[in-house]
DNA sequence: ACACTGAATGACAGCGCTGTCAATCAATGG
DNA sequence: CCATTGATTGACAGCGCTGTCATTCAGTGT
């Protein structure tokens, strides 16, 4: 009695045989990769339609061929910087034909490392991470892995391989210095948890320095050991004001979420902005863009930081020349906060 | 004279001659899938150790190992639900070692099915798609594949294999009864590109029939060809009251972004809300749960959505039961602005 | 008419791993 | 002491495809 059996999947050669050609012939057929007949192309193209065949790419990037994966690795999706990235990766890949397999590593490094090696055994074209602290082991398989990678959000770094991203210290700078020239001289810093955000680390250490050419120091600083939101920024700066210190002109935030809570703190306080306070943020989010009054903030290209990184990585699969270090740069949004 | 040769990935046959087994068992020690003396994982995991060997999984799914990637197909990532869903998706995948594997069909219903054969061709080991106007073609290719399929977002259709989701009829029809609760007497809509999104159709329809059980109908509706935004809803609900139509006494806007976007437009037009005007929309996002007055809402429930879905591909894996219908259910959020 | 060229096709081997089944061997029970 | 059992290991074959090199054959130049 014969064991009811899923039928397999139709091979490569069951559609060579049904269209009387060989194997290797079928196969290059399918890929459009070397001179073919149109004839027997349209023959193949029948054969595989008819049995509904679906190329085995485990197969064939195993037995040399190309892969279209690449690994992607991201500290996190909730905070919408990383989709926005991650969108511009898909865009670019999309359009070669590749696609991303993701790991969220939760802004750890071990877990990063863990991702790191994982999705490499899948032998991906290619990888992009934006690290969170990455272990010596890491970067040294990586260095081994033998493909493109792409470090990207910062590019104050030394890259394994390749990075995209901007200056976090810069961006805290040039808003600095806006600011200044703005007259604004009391300035307070109200963060999340940037324990794990180095870059947002940078970016007050930008600002500092900034204040500093100046002579100027921040009036206050208060930061909450959560992840970035617009509640947390709204709370934080109700703690700021609580707190009976030299009350500040102006308040950086450590980006727009929590920028955006520093605004709706103030219309609920009856707070005028930015008479009574001037508000900026970092990133460039829409949702600070569309409030009554629009947001003074510093833009960064998040999605195109991930174009870009795609685009780095199908550079150099296609043997052009890479830069090591691209930066995307950011801009300043004046606003009507500050 | 030899070409230079990058030194080639050492291999499983390398680590067990290296250990001094047979490479089955060393394959075995590095799985942990069957019994292996303590003795002797110590040696392979030694000398794949020492070797920096990395397995292959293209070659051991080829030879019939399990895969442990899962594509996800989604119509986009710049709609903030999305990545929200990824989320979900991720992390209950990644709890279990799988890894999603990402395509985006911009709700192109060609470049869903396109999609669908790539990704399947990897043979990952179970598929997870927000379908955008399936075709006949991608059902079809889905229900041969011979994997676990989820639906998701909504489970008003009929799937494939399963579906995840809630019902967003359902959720329109609650939203009109409360809102009929609380004497609303001249509801308007507010809306997106909604040909491309059969969801907010859904919540329309539901409102409407809500309020036609109340003897009641939609006193306007504007709608704007574009994907959802904050600034499309402030510029919806300003053209909306630029009409000299009847004035409406509550906005049911397409969702939660377009929402916030009339709260906004009231805000700098000086219209009190919910006296003069009341909002309502859809999703429970933070952002409206941020303003100054919360914003009433739904709350669907789009991290559950992945979890759960994500959830059904491994109980199926693991030959578990799964139901073929999973309702994750919505929430009404009774805010200040209604 | 003949060697020569290039396009189209095919034979072969092997990518690196795991499922299946068989072999080995110490421990157990009578 | 011998058959039986279960735990551990190994031999073998093959997953489905593509790179490499060889072959075929029509078209070209002299």
């Amino acid at each position: 009695m014969q064991i009811e059996k899923r039928p397999r999947k139709p091979t490569l050669s069951e559609v060579a045989a049904l269209a009387g050609v060989s194997e290797i012939t079928a196969s290059r057929a399918l890929r459009a990769s070397a001179a073919v007949t149109p004839e027997t192309l349209q023959k193949v193209q029948d054969a595989a339609r008819s049995l509904g065949y679906l190329r085995n790419r485990l197969a064939g990037a195993l037995a040399g061929g190309p892969s279209n994966q690449v690994a992607v690795i991201l500290p996190s999706l909730s905070n919408i910087v990383f989709p926005d990235v991650l969108k511009g990766l898909e865009d670019r890949l999309d359009d070669a034909g590749f696609h991303p397999v993701l790991g969220i590593s939760n802004y750890d490094p071990a877990q990063e490392e863990h991702l790191i090696r994982n999705l490499l055994s899948w032998r991906p074209a290619g990888l992009v991470i934006a690290p969170s602290g990455m272990t010596e082991a890491s970067r040294a398989v990586l260095r081994d892995a033998g493909l493109p990678v792409v470090e990207i959000m910062d590019i104050d770094t030394d890259p394994v391989d390749m990075a995209v991203g901007m200056s976090h210290r810069a961006a805290g700078l040039a808003m600095a210095r806006h600011l200044v020239g703005r007259g604004y001289k009391t300035p307070a810093y109200v963060g999340h948890d940037i324990t794990r955000d180095p870059r947002a680390v940078a970016r007050l250490e930008g600002f500092r320095a900034g204040l500093h050419q100046a002579g100027l120091a921040l009036a206050d600083i208060v930061t909450l050991a959560s992840p970035s939101s617009v509640a947390l920024g709204r709370q934080g700066l109700a703690a700021l004001l609580d707190r009976n210190t030299q009350h500040p002109d102006l308040v950086y935030f450590s980006n727009d979420d929590m920028a955006v809570g520093g605004v709706f703190h103030c219309m609920a306080a009856g707070i005028a902005v930015p008479a009574d306070l001037a508000i900026a943020g970092f990133n460039g989010l829409e949702l600070g863009q569309s409030l009554p009054v629009r947001l003074t903030t510093t833009a960064s290209h998040r999605t195109r930081i991930g174009e870009t990184a795609a685009g780095c990585i199908l550079d150099r699969l296609q043997g052009r020349e890479t830069a090591r270090l691209t930066d995307v740069g950011f801009s300043l949004v004046e606003g009507g906060t500050s």
